[in-house]
RNA sequence: CGGGGAGUGGCGCAGCUUGGCUAGCGCGGCUGCUUUGGGAGCAGCAGGUCGCAGGUUCAAAUCCUGUCUCCCCGACCA
């Protein structure tokens, strides 16, 4: 029987996904759990991604109009109560804050005291609370749009949480638009979906589909859901980023209203959308392998690691000095418009347990310099996207590392999309779906199912059947029509066009 | 919230069924020496109120009750 090769992480993603995608989140110290329940703490190698995620799209936020604001941690019980669907939608997982102030127990403890008239909702998301904000400066037309982004932190209290997939507590970005016409809305709701798709895509290294949730899928209380949806190494589905059209709903709920061109008193229109730290363990379940983390060059917060070998003491000198030389070269060329983030690491531990404690952290390049390297001008680079290193001159290795760290970031791209082709379907009978979502180890399932595009006649009934393999509709394409009509793969009727089948997240 | 598993030095575990000496092992840590180009070796040292709270008992990591947390599978959700 041959040996397998010893991976970084273990169990690898064959043996055990879930466990291997804790034990990446552990290695490449990206979070922890926390003492308190479902939350987590985010260490700064996974903060640093969150920053970076946060300053590129903030910067495409403010570039199609959007402005940064901030609104309360905590909604008054009556505010989530004002729109009816949204109320049933977030109600099971709210934190309420009942009291404001702690009181000796006399036994060293500490009891709640000064109860509120009114509880406060630490806030699952703003709508309420934001809408509350925009009815008191919406009067006129004039007023409109208006165009924000808040940068935050929800709660839900989940019952299943897992790290950066699914906590208590995350961090995330949530816009709440205002405007006139259902139009202009609507191209809203589209435009924020498109930045998102484009993030994803360029950014992360992510592919996703674009297209609109089911009624089944629905934010409670919008109008329409759209969504981008990504595949991970499971082949399943994790909805990344929402859009939502939520038409006079909110507006309606909180009195947002104008007068208009003519004169006449207006509700408004309004839209939110976001995504979440949850984008990071897309971005691990898209790219990380079994020897940890793989992080997308643009969002890596450092690119290159430098790890000086020093065999003898009297080398040390010269090789940090060479070193020192190589990370000041590095950091005056410029990858993505920033220059290269380097890190030289001088820790005193074993060679071997430095270069694989990056690797496993998933830092695009890996230089390490020795003595003979230094006497020969060059310089021994690993690349995260590769099994081997190999030497090449340091001025070469200067000049060429913006294009590699380009080419690194275009080939995960690229992976992703052929993974995601490889694992998508066109599905036409039942006997074929059901096949396709059914594992062959009922004990321990392996990797199974993908993609499925299906006919659907739009009933929840049918949707309902999918659901019984727990398979849902992840999106209805925006140009499903264009895959042809068909027939309902459940029950035959007329369909105009193949949706997206899958499991997910 | 339903089902299953688990909490024992920093990490991973054994011990628990059938209570009994100072609670073990591996990894890691510290110190010293030797090493060092893909996860080092030897020696010495330090480190644990066995998740927490009650209870039973001469005696509890072990038995009982409660509780908290984590993991997996479900339902729910970004």
């Amino acid at each position: 029987m041959a040996k397998k090769p010893r991976t970084a992480i273990t169990p690898t993603r064959e043996e055990d996904y879930p466990q291997w995608y804790q034990e990446v989140v552990k290695a490449a110290e990206l979070a922890e759990t926390s003492q308190v329940r479902g939350c987590m703490v985010i260490k700064p190698w996974g903060y640093g991604l969150w920053e970076n995620i946060q300053a590129a799209l903030d910067k495409m936020f403010k570039d199609t109009g959007h402005e940064n604001a901030y609104f309360p941690l905590f909604i008054p019980k009556s505010f989530l109560e004002k729109e009816a669907a949204h109320v049933e939608g977030f109600a099971k997982e709210c934190a309420v804050v009942t009291h404001h102030r702690l009181e000796d127990d006399g036994n060293g403890g500490l009891v709640p005291a000064g109860k509120l008239e009114e509880p406060l909702i630490v806030r699952p998301t703003s709508e309420t609370i934001i809408g509350a904000t925009y009815a008191k400066w919406v009067q006129s037309y004039r007023d409109l749009p208006i165009l924000i982004n808040q940068w935050a932190n929800v709660v839900r209290w989940e019952m299943r949480t897992r790290l950066f997939l699914r906590t208590a507590e995350f961090l995330w970005q949530e816009g709440h638009t205002v405007h006139e016409t259902e139009e202009e809305a609507l191209d809203e709701t589209r435009k924020m979906l498109e930045v998102y798709k484009t993030f994803a895509e360029e950014y992360m290294a992510m592919p996703v589909l674009t297209g609109e949730k089911t009624a089944a899928e629905r934010f409670p209380g919008a109008v329409s859901t759209l969504c981008i949806e990504a595949m991970m190494q499971d082949r399943k589905a994790l909805q990344a980023g929402t859009s939502h059209f939520l038409g006079q709903n909110f507006a309606k709920a909180s009195e947002i209203q104008y007068q208009s061109r003519e004169g006449v008193l207006e509700y408004a229109w309004t839209t939110s959308w976001g995504v979440s730290t949850r984008l990071i363990g897309g971005m691990i379940m898209t790219h990380a392998d079994d020897n940890g983390m793989v992080i997308p060059p643009r969002l890596a917060q450092k690119h290159v690691v430098i790890i000086p070998i020093v065999k003898k003491q009297e080398d040390e000198e010269a090789v940090l000095a060479y070193c020192t030389e190589l990370q000041e070269m590095l950091s005056k060329e410029f990858y993505d418009s920033k220059p290269i983030g380097v890190i030289l690491d001088k820790r005193d531990i074993n060679t071997g347990e430095k270069g694989w404690s990056w690797v496993k952290k998933g830092i695009p390049l890996r230089v390490e310099v020795g003595p003979r390297d230094m006497e020969s001008g060059s310089v021994f680079v690993g690349r995260r996207d590769r099994d081997k290193k190999e030497g090449i001159k340091r001025e070469e290795f200067v000049a060429s590392a913006a294009s590699i760290l380009k080419e690194m970031q275009d080939g995960m791209l690229e992976r992703a999309l052929a993974y995601r082709a490889e694992n998508t379907v066109e599905i036409d009978s039942y006997s074929e779906f059901e096949k396709f979502f059914t594992p062959k180890n009922a004990e321990n399932p392996e990797a199974h199912g993908g993609f499925a595009f299906m006919h659907w006649c739009g009933c929840a009934e049918c949707e309902g059947k999918a659901n019984e393999l727990k398979v849902t509709i992840r999106c209805v394409p925006f140009d499903y029509e264009k895959s042809g009509a068909g027939e309902c793969v459940f029950c035959g009727k007329a369909s105009k066009g193949r949706v997206v089948f899958a499991k997910s997240y």
